[in-house]
DNA sequence: CACTGTGAATTCCTTCACAGCG
DNA sequence: CGCTGTGAAGGAATTCACAGTG
């Protein structure tokens, strides 16, 4: 295919893809094709072609997209390859359900340091990590540490972000309710809880 | 403005709109222009004129947006200005986490029950709430409840929304990282914490 | 005059339709 | 034949540009 910029959207669905495509690797189902793709995910199968022709022709004509190259491919194009280490800030009930979400290895990720700033949590053990004071931020640096999880209240949250700026963090996933202000080289996801809810009840 | 069908991206920012009319309220500013809203969200002026146009005339020519009115109009418009009330089901360590997650009142929604069917849970407080047996749902009908917010492992997550249909629930906020299915008339929102991180990688 | 409100233009994304291939 | 890969068409959302107004 000549060249074309690959839409925002596509790389959003490529987790989706990659959890798809690990999902049928357990069920030891070795191909799959569009069709019975786009009917698990609950999208039209051209979709899912388009998307991932972006990226090269990983699929047999005739008979659809081998299951185990394909998530090979697919965790080589999001750089889930290679373990990603990420730290997580917040040791709160937040925190600690995600320190202890089963999720993230599937996708690769390691929560490799857990901070905090309350006295009574450091030093304490949530998941498998020992929560470090956030004084001791700069180890995220020296671990060589580029994700952030951020799972502190929101009147903190740009202030730890400002320190993460200095650790070289590269990508934030924000779970407060807030708008980041970062340099144009960091990239923050924001999932704000509420704001999904908000919109349900128009809907009904 | 003669008829437009209203973008579900508008619908999505709605919720973002009313959490700064709300902030800027406590501030005691009282109006705002395209142009510094646009600064707060990260995002451009006449996407704000156009989103909110949809819904009428809010503005003042001239000065901007009445801050307290149109946060009253929004919330009118997103069904948010009376009490929504919301079962919760999990109470894990994430379903704890979202019962004592402060950002939802300022929405008006209200965890009004919380469910479980771990023996061990069932009885314990939970926020406010006494967490009952999951085989007590039905209590989400008599309540009167219309929206649940689901935070339990992927593979109980559809047996549950089998459940919450025959409750009369209408829409869901699903934080299992799975795809569900459910009648047409109900609306839901998945969010998947995992696949939100699957992406910062690649931009990295 | 400074801003909103809004058709028109543009950009971006999705879907179609079919050529191409195993 | 059945499915992928892909230009082209279509649709949706954003942005522009400016008329309209307090």
């Amino acid at each position: 295919m000549k060249y074309h910029k690959i839409p925002d959207e596509t790389i959003r669905r490529m987790p989706m893809y990659l959890r798809a495509f690990s999902m049928l690797k357990t069920e030891h189902q070795d191909t799959i094709s569009s069709i019975h793709l786009a009917e698990r995910l609950h999208l039209k199968p051209p979709q899912i072609r388009k998307d991932l022709s972006y990226f090269g022709a990983f699929g047999t004509r005739g008979i659809g997209y081998p299951v185990s190259s394909t998530a090979k491919q697919i965790r080589s194009i999001l750089k889930l390859n290679i373990t990603q280490k990420a730290a997580l800030i917040g040791a709160g009930r937040l925190g600690a359900a995600i320190a202890e979400y089963p999720g993230f290895s599937m996708f690769g990720f390691d929560i490799a340091a857990i901070f905090d700033n309350e006295p009574s949590k450091i030093g304490t053990k949530v998941g498998k990590n020992v929560v470090e004071d956030i004084s001791k931020i700069s180890m995220i640096r020296d671990l060589d540490i580029h994700l952030a999880i951020l799972a502190v209240p929101a009147d903190a949250a740009q202030s730890v972000v400002d320190m993460l700026v200095g650790c070289h963090v590269k990508g934030i996933l924000n779970l407060s309710p807030c708008y980041l202000v970062v340099p144009r080289s960091m990239k923050v996801v924001t999932i704000d809880l509420a704001m999904e809810l908000g919109t349900l009840p128009y809907y009904m």
